[in-house]
DNA sequence: ATAAAAACTGTTTAAACGGTCAATAGTTTT
DNA sequence: AAAACTATTGACCGTTTAAACAGTTTTTAT
C-alpha cells in the first residue's frame, strides 16, 4: 500500500469516527508505528488533521459534527471517486436538484466549492454543507415530514413544493439499478420524491457505486431512459452497458 | 480518550449546560480527578473556560466563534430556566410551532422527553434535537430559503406552508419586548415568518430573557395583546408589568 | 470552629514521540 | 536488461508526555 492511499484512508476513519489512534492504524494498515506517525505528519502540515498524542483528530474548525451519514456509510473510497467525477458536470452559476443519501452527501462536499450555485434538497445535512462555504450559492431546504435517521424531510408537501422549480440538473442516488426496470429504491417514500424531482429538471444525472448494479429495489424510481448521465466507479456488465447504450444514457 | 479530545468535549458540554463539575467528568471521561482538572487548568489558561471551585462555568466574555455559538453562550443560565418553565406549559401530545432562537433551541430540548409532540419549526436544529430522541413525535421542518447561520429557513415558501397548519401552542422568541411597541426582532424576515407563525395557533407563548426588555428592534411582530403567556427570567419591570396586565398576558 | 470535599504539588510508571540510519521496494536512466 | 537513483519503510534509543498515586493545603459547608 501506498503512502496516499494509507493518509486517504486515514482521513476517511477520522471523518467517520473523529478520531484515530496509532496502534489501530498499525494493525489496520500492518504498518509500523513510525509509518503511521509519518503519515500523520505530513496531513497534519497540510492542515487535514490536528495530531495529537496517541492519534489525530478532526482539525478544531470542522470538529463536531461531521456529516453523520458518511460514518456510516461503506465504500466511501468508491463513492468518492463517483461524487468527484460528477462534479466535474456541473459548472459555476447552475441549479441544481439534489436527493438525500449517502453519495449525493459526498457529491455535495465536492461542489461546495464551486461559486454561485442554487441548491435544492431535502437533506439538512446537504444544505449545511453547501450553506457553510462561503461561495455565494443559495440554498433552498424543502420542507417536510422529518426523518431524523437520515436528516431529510419526505412526504406530499414536499411534492407541492417542488413543482415551484425548474432546475437545470438533478442528482440522484438510488438503491439498485438493472437493465429491465431501471433505476429502484428501497423505500417508498423515497422514490416518490427522487421520481418528482426527475421530472423537474432538464438534465438527470444518476450516482450509483457498482454494489447497486444488478440488485433490485422495489420502488422505481425511472427507467434508465429518464436519465440523461450515469456517473459509477466501475464498468458495468455487457448486459447493462448494452441497455444504457440503447436508452442513450451517457457513462460517465 | 485523547486530552484534546476530552478538552473539546468538556467545552462542548460547558455551550451546552452552561457550568460542569469535576466529578460529572470524572464518570463521564473514566479518568482521575487529576486529569480532569488538568484539562481544566489547560482550557482556563487559554482563556477558553473560568475555573472555580468544584468545576468550571464560561467566561463573562465570551469570545465565540460563530454568530451563531455566540449568541447560544449568552445567558445561558437565563434561557434555561426560561426553558423549563416554558416546557411545563406542554402536555403529550400537543402540536407546536417554534421557531428559531437560542431560547427556543433550549426549549427544543427540554420538551424533547415529552411524548407524542407534532413539532412543527424552521430551525434545522431543533428539527434534529425533537426527531434525535425516542418519542413517538412528529417533527414537519418547513421548506424555504437556508440560512447558514441560523441553520434556519426563511422566506415565501414558507409562509405558504404554514397555512396549511393551525396549531394549539405557537413558541417564540424576540430580540426585543417592550410595553409601547411590544415584541419585535431585528430581522426582517425572521419578525414575518414570526408574525405568520403567530397566526397559525390557538396559544402563543413568548420566551424572552430579562436583557431583552425594553430594547427595540425595528421589525414588529406582535403587540402585547397577541400573546397569551410570557415565560421570562426576572420580574419586569413596572410600566412593562402594567402593561401586560393590560393586555392579558399571563407572567409565568 | 471543624469536618468533608476539593484542589494543588511532586513523584512514578508506562506509553508515545522524533530523529537517525540502514535495508528494501519502486522508478528511472543507461 | 542492468544499474543507478529515489522514496519508503522499520528498528533503535534518548526524550517527552500522559495519567495515576500519595501527601498536603485550601475551600466550602455545617
Amino acid at each position: 500500500m501506498r503512502p496516499k492511499q494509507r493518509q486517504l484512508k486515514i482521513i476517511d476513519m477520522l471523518r467517520r469516527t473523529g478520531r484515530v489512534n496509532v496502534d489501530e492504524l498499525t494493525t489496520e494498515f500492518n504498518a509500523s508505528a513510525e509509518t503511521i506517525r509519518r503519515d500523520l505528519s505530513v496531513l497534519a502540515h497540510s492542515g487535514k488533521i490536528q495530531k495529537v498524542h496517541g492519534g489525530a483528530l478532526l482539525p478544531s474548525n470542522q470538529q463536531g459534527e461531521g456529516p453523520f451519514q458518511q460514518r456510516m456509510a461503506e465504500n466511501i473510497a468508491a463513492k468518492r471517486i463517483i461524487a468527484e467525477k460528477a462534479s466535474k458536470l456541473i459548472s459555476a452559476g447552475d441549479t441544481l436538484l439534489i436527493d438525500t443519501g449517502s453519495t449525493t452527501l459526498i457529491f455535495a462536499e465536492e461542489i461546495a466549492a464551486i461559486k454561485d450555485l442554487t441548491v435544492i434538497t431535502n437533506s439538512a445535512e446537504i444544505a449545511k454543507i453547501i450553506a457553510t462555504v462561503e461561495n455565494n450559492s443559495t440554498v433552498f431546504l424543502l420542507g417536510g415530514k422529518y426523518n431524523s435517521d437520515n436528516r431529510q424531510t419526505l412526504g406530499a408537501m414536499l411534492i407541492a413544493q417542488l413543482e415551484q422549480f425548474h432546475v437545470q440538473h438533478t442528482v440522484l442516488t438510488v438503491g439498485s439499478l438493472n437493465a429491465q426496470v431501471g433505476a429502484a429504491d428501497f423505500n417508498a417514500e423515497e422514490a416518490i420524491v427522487a421520481r418528482a424531482m426527475l421530472q423537474r429538471a432538464k438534465n438527470s444525472i444518476l450516482l450509483v457505486d457498482s454494489s447497486k448494479f444488478n440488485s433490485a429495489g422495489s420502488f422505481v424510481v425511472g427507467k434508465l431512459e429518464k436519465f440523461d448521465q450515469l456517473v459509477c466507479d466501475m464498468e458495468p456488465d455487457h448486459v447493462l452497458k448494452m441497455a444504457l447504450k440503447e436508452a442513450k444514457v451517457a457513462l460517465i
